[in-house]
DNA sequence: GCGTAATATATGAAAAACCATATATGTTGT
DNA sequence: ACAACATATATGGTTTTTCATATATTACGC
């Protein structure tokens, strides 16, 4: 399953998606509720947009209890990760980006220890 | 001036810019008429994308007479070039990039030398 | 173990914002 | 006047956002 140029590029143009997938590329797996709180975006928000990403095959989600993780699809082709890195490496100490990971890194009761260690 | 990634993603999910892009990385420069051509598509509507992405500063023009060729800015910053050659390698050999490309190539009357020689 | 509550996440529906296309018309250069 | 190119306007379509509500899983009290 390939994806085309034309939806890869619309679903990175939304500032939320992209804020989502440069923090999963950064910690490898998060819930909603940790992306919800690094963002300071509603949960249905943020839900949705996680939604498109795995309807367009760029993320995967795995449920653990009550909590939904998603990361990013390793099955993804080799230039789309490459678009990934390139993106985060280029922008990690911008706005909003470096922020995002700030809020995520000083949450509180996160469900789980947390994937930078 | 620094570009956005919502702007920049966003300017790229449009497959008519994406394409006029992805020859104007391979031919360095080309003008409306050439690539209105290549892409079968209507002179205004060329036009009104190629406007768009001199105002977004992914493309410079230069009027040359009566044609104004349009080239990718050099000043971009390099991961911004580095997005447009990682898609132009992995997508070259793929419809519609590669039929776009035949098509220019096997122009009638175009408008000077080619810029593939 | 069974009902009840609490937490995490998803979704339906409606409004607002945004984007693309087509047609027509204007401008520039020879 | 003609050719190459740009722009304005109208229209239709898609995307995003929000609110309210639904589902799924665990925890609690008895």
């Amino acid at each position: 399953m390939e994806i085309s140029t034309d939806t890869l590029f619309s679903t990175l143009s939304n500032e939320i998606r992209l804020r989502c997938l440069m923090l999963l590329h950064h910690q490898g797996e998060l819930c909603v509720c940790e992306l919800t709180h690094a963002l300071h975006m509603s949960q249905p928000m943020i839900s949705r947009h996680l939604a498109l990403l795995r309807d367009t095959g760029l993320v995967n989600d795995r449920r653990a209890g009550r909590w939904v993780y998603y990361s990013i699809n390793a099955a993804l082709s080799d230039w789309v990760k490459q678009i990934f890195v390139i993106t985060a490496k280029a922008n990690k100490n911008q706005p909003p980006f470096a922020d995002d990971l700030e809020a995520l890194m000083t949450m509180p009761d996160r469900a789980e220890t947390a994937g930078c260690g």
